[in-house]
RNA sequence: CGGGACGUAGCGCAGUCCGGUAGCGCACCUGAAUGGGGUUCAGGGGGUCGCGGGUUCAAAUCCCGCCGUCCCGACCA
């Protein structure tokens, strides 16, 4: 940096500025062990309020919290093929317990479908026992080469559900169930549009019979994994024994779901919301909603203002207009040896939604100055019913965050007919979203993959698909099976 | 694990080539003034120069080894 008040540009380097947005708005710092992070205040409070909103959705479709542990004995992660497979390279293993070796290595979850099946083959009988709807919230670890702030870190907070049902179809409207679920929170209190859709055989979750996935455009124009939901089909079943006797007193396998989101969507917001002031919070998951800075010049006024300033804090704060329970969040910045002007570059930093200036002038006026983080634009507005106007306003500024960035991605979509040469030159240069035919095949798609980085994001559900469906496969030319969206990824 | 850069005060860096009392900016503390978009002045505190070894009268600086971090690549939420 070389002013180091000023943030690194995106434009000039959005590695670089996510970084920085991460650490000077004090969302997360670099922990001593390599890989892993200390998520602090102000990115808990984000997550927090992500895990209210999706915990409740989560209660409202039927699902229990509950908690499983954190070691994983070895052989479990071998009972099902695909998945050891997957996860094994990334793993860490305990071996020494109690100050002697293990005579089983205990694996430290990565994910817990192993013992958590392993329970529910316990718990379940017969077909009145089913569906088990449970969800749990959890730290995980994978082995990381290579990592980020959020985006990936040995340690990561996430949540997993997992469910349990008698039929194949019970578990399919599940797994689609909670992939919109995931969807309308993106979208709602994220205001980050996702694309939903299905993965490619290479891509899906190693065990998983179809992985679904929400799908976002970052600010350089690069997709991020969102959220996963996954279709078990009966492997896992299968593998632990979970099997119940039906109403014609047969036994039958249990089909099964998973689905997870983690702190990587705090990383998502920044990368979609951002700006080169910093951190840009929508309002639904801003811990703070609403920052007042008073401004004075003497004593006098000091008291003056400092007093208006804790009036109006406490009107707003004792509004109820939003549900007894759902209070607007205020913070007022009373710092003394700061002027106004720092304090409203901190805040902005920081990713405070709205801002309201009070001075003399505003007082006199009986208005405060608001300025919003999103637009940066201001407007004065009135003392009298002032907490439904600011309420209006922060409903206004999660409506537009989320058109801006629906914007920004369609402004950076691709449909149509597109020659891989150009194809080429796109992923090359600005890169973004393709929507493309696919003939279906691996070979094209991991081709594809080596010459470009690109790959398939998703196959995109009806909604998201092109009005007039691509023909022919963008890499080798013969008829296309899918449309599928194509983007470099994190 | 390959390529590149770097490691000196909380943060950002200079000093290293050419060895000789460890510096600058920001931040922090005290005081005064200032105060509607990053305030000014004065005073002050803070360092095993990543770690270990070597060369030397003398090492942040030269030599050897190690460790760590970031960025770019192969794997992943």
């Amino acid at each position: 940096m070389a002013d180091d008040k000023k943030l690194t540009t995106r434009a000039a380097d959005f590695s670089a500025w996510y970084n920085e947005v991460v650490l000077r708005a004090e969302l997360a710092d670099y922990s001593p062990v390599k890989g892993s992070m200390v998520i602090r205040p102000n990115g808990y409070g984000i997550w927090e309020r992500m895990q209210r909103a999706l915990d409740d959705m989560f209660k409202a479709t039927g699902h229990q919290n509950a908690y499983f542990p954190l070691l994983i004995p070895e052989s479990f992660m071998h009972k099902e093929a695909q998945h050891v497979e997957g996860f094994a390279p990334e793993c860490a293993v305990v071996t020494r317990g109690g100050g002697k070796e293990l005579e089983e290595p205990l694996f430290i979850r990565p994910t817990s479908e192993t013992i958590i099946y392993h329970m529910f083959a316990k718990w379940t009988q017969s077909y009145r026992d089913l569906p088990i709807l449970i969800n749990q919230w959890a730290n995980v670890v994978r082995w990381e080469m290579r990592t980020r702030l959020f985006l990936r870190t040995l340690e990561f907070l996430w949540q997993e559900g997992h469910t349990a049902h008698t039929t194949h179809d019970e578990a399919e409207e599940e797994a689609v169930r909670m992939l919109n679920v995931y969807r309308t929170f993106m979208e709602g209190w994220m205001a980050m549009p996702v694309i939903t859709g299905l993965k490619s055989e290479s891509e899906k979750f190693a065990g998983a019979l179809r992985t679904y996935a929400c799908e976002a455009m970052m600010q350089d124009n690069k997709a991020l994994q969102a959220g996963t939901s996954h279709n078990l089909g009966q492997n896992f079943a299968k593998a632990f024994e979970l099997q119940f006797q039906d109403e014609s007193g047969q036994m039958a396998y249990a089909w099964n779901t998973s689905w997870g989101v983690s702190t990587r969507m705090v990383g998502g917001l920044v990368m979609t919301h951002g700006d080169d002031n910093g951190l840009c919070t929508p309002p639904r998951l801003a811990p703070i909603e609403i920052v007042i800075v008073p401004i004075w010049k003497n004593d006098d006024e000091k008291s003056r203002l400092t007093a208006a300033a804790l009036k109006v804090k406490d009107e707003l704060t004792s509004w109820t207009g939003r549900g007894a329970t759902d209070r607007l969040r205020v913070h007022l910045d009373l710092r003394d040896a700061m002027k106004p002007g720092a304090k409203y570059y901190e805040w902005e930093l920081r990713g405070i939604p709205l801002r309201f200036e009070l001075g003399p002038k505003d007082l006199d006026k009986q208005a405060v100055f608001a300025a919003r983080r999103d637009t940066r634009g201001k407007q004065s507005l009135a003392m009298d019913g002032l907490p439904a106007a600011a309420a209006a306003l922060l409903e206004r500024i999660q409506h537009d965050m989320f058109a801006a960035a629906l914007a920004r991605r369609e402004a950076n979509s691709v449909r149509g007919n597109i020659t891989y040469a150009a194809f080429r030159e796109l992923m090359d240069g600005p890169g973004g979203f393709v929507y493309a035919g696919w003939c279906g095949d691996h070979a094209c798609e991991a081709k594809v993959k080596e010459e470009t980085k690109a790959t398939i994001r998703v196959m995109p559900d009806a909604e998201f698909r092109s009005a007039e469906a691509p023909t022919s496969c963008m890499h080798c030319g013969r008829s296309s099976k899918a449309e599928a969206v194509w983007a470099k990824a994190y």
